[in-house]
DNA sequence: CTTAAACTAGATAGAACGTTCTAGTTAATT
DNA sequence: AATTAACTAGAACGTTCTATCTAGTTTAAG
């Protein structure tokens, strides 16, 4: 057998994940991603035996690079747990802008895009975007002491993801990372009014809180 | 002249609106929107003149809906401002069930696949949610006094459209509304937060914040 | 050098796409 | 009833799309 050490598969891949950031999948055609890549379709159906394929591909690359620039670079620069979540929410900011001024994520575009018609590649992307929620909660957990004891962990996390998901798209329809880092900013002060709390806690709750019933009240949030 | 009292438009706005959000607006042809909404080709390029157009008439119509369905009725259901936000959260998110166990608004889907393809289509949905922020800070702005006054009432507003529309991305990808929930959890503690320290300010300020320079010290927040 | 697999090349098939076209029907106005 | 514009109908056009097919080239192993 003759394996061969080649470039052809990743520069279809990587190509892949640009174009279909901009443009979506269904807009981008195999001839395009072909020409950009310096392929032919030859060689793409030798590698994926299909169009869609080749999207799982991506998807999983898109995952890798996640980690090695943004979760990995992360946890070493960063000490303290709620800082290191922040510093992820930067790094990832710095992926968004592309120099030309087009901002986003490949992974929001696709998540939005891929629909029923798409199983595969939809169970995939949800199993991805679970697993950066899990990390943000590890982090959120590894605050515990500084937290209100009652804060559901996994309810912070998935606020973080989704503002930061949401704000993605902002970025992109905009073009411009106003709203990415407005929203940022609030959840900064998300975290220091949880944090302040825990050092100086009311010892009355907030009363007409209109929609959740059973309000945990400040005195539980910390026994002392 | 002879206009007639015509349900045809309506019909392939409304069938394409939940078509763009099922499947996105490339992978859906004109074709199945003629086929779903009982008309004709000849029909459809009667009303529209592309494609696109009829696409710009769904935005159009989803802004209208939004208004009808989701602000003018927490408007007129809620006297508190801060409870109002949260009426329309909880709106928004009963138009996202489908009851076919898809989840989902198709201004989120077309605001992720609009691209620099579709320039007036983005420039459009920018527009919208652009309004849609700006009522939310409106009624930001008329909790006034029960906020801090140093709050960025914009940021705020922000945050609260960014975590809804990365929810909305959430709930379709996971078919399921349980990122949400725990989304909207997490803003109602943060406005109790905020509402919490007016009226029992703290008097010093949490030490170590490690990115915001120059935080405003909680004894700003209320001049007494 | 031989051989076989890995890979490349590009023309082409066959379906789906957005759109156009001509012809016909319906409904309001006069 | 006549007229005219609004609207419907569906076959057909040219393009673009994904995928296939046959043929050729490169690479590594024996």
């Amino acid at each position: 057998m003759g394996p061969r050490k080649t470039t052809t598969r990743a520069r279809l891949i990587t190509t892949a994940a640009e174009l279909f950031r901009r443009q979506g999948y269904a807009q981008t055609g195999v001839n395009q991603i072909i020409q950009e890549a310096d392929a032919t379709s030859g060689s793409f159906y030798h590698f994926f035996a299909a169009k869609e394929d080749l999207l799982l591909a991506v998807v999983d690359h898109i995952a890798e690079v996640f980690e090695t620039e943004i979760f990995d670079p992360a946890a070493v620069r960063s000490d303290d747990p709620i800082s290191e979540i922040f510093t992820v929410l930067d790094l990832y900011r710095r992926q968004l802008d592309h120099g030309d001024l087009t901002f986003g994520s490949p992974m929001v575009s696709l998540s939005a895009e891929m629909s029923e018609n798409h199983p595969k590649v939809r169970a995939r992307l949800a199993e991805v975007f679970s697993a950066w929620t899990a990390r943000i909660e590890d982090l959120v957990q590894s605050a515990d002491n500084r937290l209100p004891p009652t804060l559901d962990r996994a309810a912070v996390a998935q606020l973080v993801v989704c503002a930061m998901e949401g704000a993605v798209l902002g970025a992109r329809l905009n073009h411009s990372l106003a709203s990415f880092d407005a929203t940022v900013s609030q959840l900064r002060i998300f975290f220091d009014l949880l944090e302040d709390r825990e050092e100086s806690p009311r010892t009355t709750a907030a009363p007409g809180r209109p929609v959740s019933a059973a309000s945990p009240r400040a005195t539980d949030w910390r026994s002392w």
